[in-house]
DNA sequence: CAAAGAACCTGGCGGC
DNA sequence: TGCCGCCAGGTTCTTT
């Protein structure tokens, strides 16, 4: 998201949404493809911002048009009006004064546009814990997080409301890299696994932000290029792989119903 | 309250 | 070839 958010940025701060097809109504919902043109449009974007896997885009009325794309929704700015646009699994355009367009395809149709009020923004993120690559986010700060919590510390760094905007890849990454099995209770981590973990996640995060996020299979950029995180991995979707530290066999495990890689003799 | 599991969707893949 | 179950970058609701 962070990628999408900084290609984004450039390209559609400062310009106006005229218009909003919305082709699959789910996008939208609870909200009606109706409501939702007539609150977007005329809107100019002020700034485009993330929070956790979150993208945000401040309009100039003071609301914000808020998408997320869950498992497999793609958003592209479309530059060139003359482009073809794959009709196949697209459920929204914006329309920009600039003759450009957004547009948001999504195979599973998870994915989400909502318009939040000024008056809903205070407690929209209620829910969601601490920006894991801000400074403040350190050993001290993750260890108040694990304190008392005896779940894996896998789920609980895929849990938003502790941590945000850290995946499936990149919690099993991270772990990897401070040598942490995925299993183990989130309170048993010494002050120097949390320390270590604590780097670890914000290390993972850059170096996926550097490499444009990761094109496992739907996933692109906003300008349609894929990511390059994919070719870095080193436990995830690895399975029966040599651990690139040790040699050993890369294991694959479900953790919170969510498929888990790591090496069972690095990692303890 | 914490934690586990099902539900929400579509499509690709392996097994039979 | 066809059908079936399983799996997938995530979140939310329900149940325990």
């Amino acid at each position: 998201m962070e990628t999408v958010r900084r290609q984004l940025e450039p390209a559609v701060t400062g310009h106006t949404i005229v218009r909003a097809s919305v082709t699959d109504a789910l996008v939208v919902a609870p909200r009606t493809p109706a409501w939702f043109r007539n609150h977007i449009k005329g809107e100019s974007i002020s700034a485009v911002d993330r929070r956790g896997k979150y993208l945000v885009f401040r309009l100039d009325s003071g609301r914000w048009l808020v998408i997320h794309l869950r498992m497999t929704g793609v958003l592209t700015y479309v530059g060139n009006s003359n482009a073809e646009v794959s009709r196949r699994h697209l459920r929204m355009t914006l329309h920009l004064d600039n003759g450009a367009q957004m547009t948001f395809h999504d195979q599973r149709r998870f994915g989400k546009a909502l318009i939040v009020e000024p008056a809903e923004q205070a407690g929209f993120w209620r829910h969601m814990g601490p920006e894991p690559l801000q400074r403040s986010f350190n050993a001290r700060a993750l260890q108040q997080i694990i304190e008392g919590k005896k779940r894996p510390v896998k789920s609980l760094l895929l849990d938003q409301s502790a941590i945000a905007g850290i995946g499936n890849i990149y919690a099993d990454e991270a772990l990897f890299e401070a040598r942490i099995h995925p299993l183990r209770p989130a309170e048993s981590l010494s002050a120097q696994e949390a320390a270590d973990l604590s780097q670890s996640i914000k290390k993972t995060l850059r170096k996926a932000i550097s490499h444009e996020g990761s094109s496992i299979d739907t996933y692109r950029t906003a300008s349609g290029g894929r990511g390059r995180f994919q070719e870095t991995f080193r436990v995830h979707r690895r399975e029966g792989e040599p651990c690139p530290v040790c040699g050993g066999a890369v294991t694959k495990i479900k953790v919170g119903g969510r498929g888990t890689y790591f090496c069972p003799r690095c990692q303890r």
